[in-house]
DNA sequence: GTAGGGTTAG
């Protein structure tokens, strides 16, 4: 008995050490227990797994199960849930999936959070046709859904395009007596601005500001993000200002939406005073973060300073991303080295990135502005997937060397695909057409961008 | 032991 009681006070102890990320101190207690002859349980075990899950990485939660075996100690639905929520933020969808089906298998009961957890890695795989089977599951089951389990529910529905379900499933929900959380509210502004229903997210966030709760950093940043996404810049930057004089504490989420939106504006001085700032505190610098700064100091001109950060990345044992070699090409092709971008492109698909479009895209504009159309042509016309940029970037260099039958053809295979392109650039290839003397195709042209008009609007 | 915000191109 006094024995157990120990044990429980050591798991306390590791528990605290484990909260703020002191795992070496949390290992050193678990030894001077096991020296004192308090053997750790399953607790202490899952304990650990969590704090290397989140502190370390997957691998490390990985090899704490596998100590928990070697002593003898059998994981339980808390191991598998933390092990298969680890697995379902690192998109590592396969292996939550092997995880559900391997509780199983040795006889755990999974619990409503490993429901929960499933129907995140559903919704996060694109299946919200089975996320919605795992709800309906818990719904008819014993199981009594907890608050996350709705809010899992209307992210995934915001994440996979039914906004309108999600606002129905929440109304419903509240009808029924749930009351929303401020996560619930975060999710829903969230949602509802990135389908660009603005009315609809105000209304929210109204009703977010009657509810009695307090919104937080996670809805400054959600909001300020939302004015940046519409183009209202000024009314994004006034809230960051807002947070700021209110006394929020600044994260990597909000200082790289501020200086992704100065950069993109042009506004450089500015970003690197916020980018100063962020360095200066005490935040620790994830890949996001370091590809916001490579991106500003690629806008800067800087192009030493942007490999050299591409040390410090690999110093800090951080993996560079589809991001960061995108903008490392885009930032080769404005200093006017589309060689090297072409060189990092090529090693890009050699590394095994699913996609380099974004990437393509640059070359491509890169190549026009050195003058290199017709390469750029002939790439263009290798590429297995184009979307809207590829076109516009075409059609505007096709146009800037008059070279408007062409760019004709261009813009209309990109609006038969259905993808918008500049209104700006279809004026230029129809007064182009006109001032060259193709005045019956230019009218032609006119008439079939009205087609598709009605077609895909 | 779950759930929410940030980075790239015309």
């Amino acid at each position: 008995m006094v024995c157990r009681f120990s044990t429980k006070l050591l798991n306390i102890c590791i528990a605290s050490l484990c909260k703020v990320g002191q795992l070496e101190k949390a290992e050193a207690v678990v030894i001077d227990g096991i020296r004192l002859g308090l053997l750790p349980d399953v607790v202490t075990y899952n304990t650990l797994l969590s704090a290397y899950s989140r502190f370390v990485g997957i691998d490390a939660a990985y090899s704490v199960i596998h100590r928990m075996k070697e002593a003898g100690i059998s994981p339980d639905v808390i191991t598998y849930n933390s092990l298969i929520a680890a697995a379902t933020k690192r998109c590592l969808l396969s292996r939550s999936l092997d995880l559900f089906e391997e509780m199983l298998r040795t006889g755990i009961r999974p619990d409503v959070w490993s429901y929960n957890s499933l129907m995140h890695c559903f919704f996060k795989l694109g299946k919200p046709d089975e996320a919605n089977r795992v709800f309906q599951d818990i719904i008819l089951t014993n199981l009594l859904p907890s608050s996350s389990t709705f809010n899992i529910m209307i992210n995934g529905l915001c994440n996979n395009g039914y906004t309108g379900y999600a606002l129905s499933l929440y109304r419903y929900l509240q009808r029924q007596g749930f009351v929303p959380e401020l996560v619930t509210y975060n999710i829903l502004i969230n949602g509802l601005c990135k389908s660009r229903k603005l009315n609809a997210a105000r209304r929210i966030l109204r009703e977010l500001g009657e509810s009695g709760n307090v919104p937080d950093a996670i809805t400054y940043t959600t909001v300020m993000k939302c004015c940046f996404r519409s183009r209202q810049f000024e009314q994004g930057f006034e809230i960051f200002s807002e947070m700021k004089s209110k006394g929020y504490a600044f994260d990597a989420f909000s200082y790289c939406a501020v200086i992704a939106a100065l950069t993109k504006t042009g506004r450089l001085e500015e970003a690197n005073d916020i980018m100063e700032q962020m360095a200066r505190s005490d935040i620790d610098l994830d890949i996001v973060s370091y590809n916001t700064v490579m991106n500003l100091y690629c806008r800067n001109g800087k192009l030493e300073a942007t490999y050299k950060l591409l040390d410090e990345i690999e110093e800090h044992g951080l993996e560079c991303d589809e991001y960061t070699h995108t903008i490392l090409i885009d930032g080769l092709c404005k200093a006017g080295n589309v060689e090297g971008a072409l060189r990092h492109l090529k090693n890009m698909t050699k590394m095994g990135f699913d996609s380099t479009l974004v990437a393509q895209n640059c070359v491509i504009d890169g190549l026009c502005k050195v003058g290199q159309l017709d390469h750029a042509i002939k790439m263009f016309a290798s590429m297995e997937v184009k979307d809207s940029f590829t076109y516009s970037s075409m059609v505007h260099n096709l146009c800037k060397a008059r070279r408007y039958r062409h760019a004709s053809r261009l813009l209309l295979a990109c609006l038969r695909g259905g993808m918008k392109i500049l209104r700006a650039n279809q004026r230029s290839v129809i007064d182009g057409l006109c001032y060259s003397g193709y005045t019956s195709e230019a009218r032609r042209l006119k008439s079939k961008i009205r087609l598709a008009r009605i077609l895909h609007y």
